[in-house]
DNA sequence: TTGTAAGCGTTATCAG
DNA sequence: CTGATAACGCTTACAA
């Protein structure tokens, strides 16, 4: 039987509270007293037992963090960018893999064990804003990604249509003029693919540049195997093109080896640029283009604003500070894949 | 404040035993008593306080999972791979990120914050065999991968010399001569590319065939950047060679990236071939030949023994099962990276 | 089939 | 600076 508080005071001639207070650090504890509990705790092996402490206290200590899944590379980035940040301020993350299913993601915002966490960062992909009215709930929640917006929650995203209306003037500046765009999500109203093909769309009129709807591919799933058939769906369709603004990188990785496949270089004739920056963009070949998110400034704003919520705890609505909705700096990053410029 | 048992129980006028009976699906309650506590539960939106019932039965539902880091593919689709089996069996998993780091991972096996977690499925990168009084623990612990053998702990892996041999045989059983290793640790005594690398040879020497040690390259890190290096200064070295075997698929996939720089055709005139079969590995150009580890076999068996041992609980060590060691089955990937027979 | 009551090991209050 | 004691909300003998 693993020793308790109690066991430590006994051997220690010290009360309960006293141990309490040296294995919390409590400031008022005489140099003596706390080596000869600090002796009692190393001898007995002494560890807190944090389900009591959780009781007591009615916190966890724990995260969750909720996701579509760790095989995607954005994702797993991000878990491991959060799992980071969370240890700097003393939590732990629980992985919870949505598998970005309706069901899962509804069945996560009610049926929560509401005490098995302090509060939950959540990057919806099944729901959308259609269900905005689940989005009030009564436990610490951060939202990350683009599936809803103007929910109750302290939100952390990106700018969306900002960043890939710079990639694709990024495109636009290097003489590309007929710009194929990957992974459009036709008919939704919410989401990264929505957003991003509205800069795309915003950075082409801009430049006095018509859109041909035909190079505009249509792909549900943003895998590297769904850019890799859309781009074959695009060489076959034979409407030339000169570039591929990719809506993520995963989707730029399957039309590079498309494109490797029927022997098309790149950067020329047809330039690449994705959108995540994914390491391994770095070491495709051609290296990627891309744009950076800034990963890193999501995970970090996105633990602390709920952690500012979790301290918030139990105070009425009214006292507490409002939604914040927290934008990340993006970074168009330039590689070889859109490393030349056309006449 | 959130609503206890006491107050459902208050409620449905009946006794907080009832309602917890109903709570955990006791068998032994009348249909009436039963429906009558649920409609107590969903008018006050109870739900059971988690941390009271861990204190007192003292289990948490929660297992650690300790990896290097989620940005290592392989480690991201095992995460993926654990949660998904450990939430079949309603365990919730903790992901901590060791980063390799020896210090980290000591703390790991000494400081764990015992009552946490019912269990820990470790995979270290840091420690070693020479560690491995370190592994004599008191909580429920599952290893998994090559660092450590002969530790008192359950342990998931796979046969690593095996595979390494038949992915050896199978670039020379298609007349491949001159193979080339990306990946050694020389002076290691214990790990994946030990082990690996011991396959290597075997499969060499069976078949006749010298290693020339020119060709086998050191590389420490098993990133895409590593593999694209070491395959560079094979190039520059100027020994010939015409296939490669990287002892993971991150190194494969660099090798691909610097062989296509250098304008080098892959299968012909150089095979590759990878360890690990990422999802990517389907995707890269050319599609990559690799050995699948059987990773979801791996987390299905670890999960399994870390529950078991969980059972197990406390009795007293002469009354456990003995330790078990599982070889998950491994399987030889045939793609276009090693399509082809030379004469 | 349901109720009573005793803890689980902490932390917090309040007195000393 | 330290001690006694009362919760925290639940499960589980045991009793009815």
């Amino acid at each position: 039987m693993a020793a308790t508080m109690q066991d430590v005071a006994l051997l220690a001639g010290v009360s309960i509270k006293t141990v309490s207070n040296v294995v919390n650090d409590y400031k008022h504890v005489s140099q003596a007293t706390r080596e000869r509990v600090q002796k009692a705790i190393d001898k007995l092996g002494y560890e807190v037992n944090v389900s009591a402490r959780n009781l007591r206290t009615g916190r966890t200590g724990l995260i969750a963090l909720a996701l579509p899944e760790l095989k995607l590379h954005y994702f797993a980035e991000l878990a491991d960018s959060v799992i980071s940040e969370a240890e700097k301020v003393g939590m732990q993350v629980l992985v919870e893999q949505t598998n970005s299913d309706r069901a899962h993601e509804t069945a996560l915002l009610q049926a929560r064990p509401r005490h098995m966490v302090d509060g939950v960062l959540f990057s919806p992909l099944g729901l959308g804003q259609e269900d905005i009215h689940l989005f009030s709930v009564d436990f610490p929640m951060v939202l990350l990604g683009e599936r809803v917006f103007g929910s109750p929650n302290d939100h952390v995203t990106m700018n969306n249509v900002e960043a890939a209306a710079a990639a694709t003037r990024h495109l636009i500046e290097r003489g590309n003029r007929r710009i194929a765009l990957l992974g459009s999500h036709p008919g939704e109203l919410v989401g990264s693919a929505t957003l991003r093909e509205q800069g795309f769309r915003e950075a082409m009129a801009a430049a006095g540049l018509p859109v041909d709807e035909r190079l505009v591919m249509d792909t549900y799933y943003w895998h590297r195997h769904n850019g890799a058939t859309a781009t074959q769906q695009l060489i076959e369709g034979g409407v030339e093109f000169d570039a591929i603004f990719a809506m993520n990188d995963s989707l730029a990785l399957g039309a590079l080896h498309t494109l490797h496949v029927n022997r098309i270089e790149v950067p020329d004739p047809v330039s690449v640029i994705g959108f995540d920056d994914l390491e391994d963009s770095a070491y495709a070949h051609p290296t990627l283009s891309s744009v950076d998110p800034g990963r890193e400034q999501i995970a970090r704003d996105a633990v602390r604003l709920l952690i500012e919520r979790i301290a918030e705890g139990a105070k009425p609505p009214v006292e507490r500070r409002p939604v914040q909705r927290i934008l990340a700096d993006y970074r168009v990053v330039e590689r070889e894949s859109t490393a030349v410029t056309r006449a």
